[in-house]
DNA sequence: GGAAGTACCAACATGAATGTTAGTATAGGC
DNA sequence: GCCTATACTAACATTCATGTTGGTACTTCC
């Protein structure tokens, strides 16, 4: 029971074809889905540090780079780019010297970071569970 | 404001200390966090799919294989290992021939795989609002 | 005057994640 | 006998995310 068919078909036939038609929801477990980038962006190493970072208010690049710790220049800038162009982070540039940009969520990027702090926190509180299994595992 | 000051510091002064002694809490915040490594484990490309379709229920390894479009072998084992190694994944071998092996959640997976599957309905549902999001930009 | 801060980008280098292929031992269907 | 199916692993190849460095144009602090 259970089974799909179609090994990397567009859509298996879990519960696609009358849904979608009504709501246009994608589909993750379809390989060329294309919710599967949105995810790729969201669950990206930074992305969700970022996210939970700005659910707190709105922050400036540097201020961003200096609370997520270990995040390069480099890829602090990629992944605002990417969460920027999904709709989720808002990007507001000042024409001033030195330049000053302000950073902050869209609806839409507050309703995926609660989700994503959601998991975050849920891995906090039970990291030591985690830990717990892994010693058990291993003697 | 919240600008903590340490760069990559172990805790920076989020509210680390007096919770952290109380509860043990992770800190994905701080680079050195081991919590990060869970978070990769539950965000890498594959661990979100396999965890929302094991919530569905035991699978065996083909079957999973079916079910999560685009995954290789290799990396379906690899992914399950991790999850199994962080106690998420429960794996049980009948010592037959040909092979029978069964992939369950633990009670611990279950907790992180409805957390995991709660981003993931939220992407499926909300795609069409991420390409509107793409289109405005770039219409 | 020199250093540091701002918010990046381009070029290059690396490393980890991921993919591909081949192989294992055996059973069952055709 | 041959093909498929099972659940993988090892070796090798590749791609992509990520890191590193150097640069920008200007200001303020020391």
């Amino acid at each position: 029971m259970n089974v799909s068919i179609g090994r990397a078909a567009p859509h298996p036939g879990r519960r696609g074809r009358r849904l979608s038609r009504r709501l246009r929801r994608g589909d993750l477990l379809a390989a060329a889905c294309p919710s599967r980038e949105i995810l790729r962006h969201l669950t990206s190493r930074w992305g969700v540090l970022v996210l939970m970072v700005l659910e707190g208010g709105t922050h400036r690049f540097a201020q961003l780079r200096r609370t997520v710790g270990g995040v390069s220049e480099r890829m602090l800038a990629q992944t605002l780019q990417w969460l920027e162009g999904d709709g989720l982070v808002l990007r507001v540039a000042l024409d001033v010297v030195p330049p000053h940009v302000e950073y902050s969520l869209t609806p839409l990027g507050r309703e995926a970071a609660r989700k994503v702090r959601s998991l975050a926190d849920w891995i906090e509180v039970n990291l030591h569970r985690v830990e717990a299994a892994r010693n058990a595992r291993s003697g």
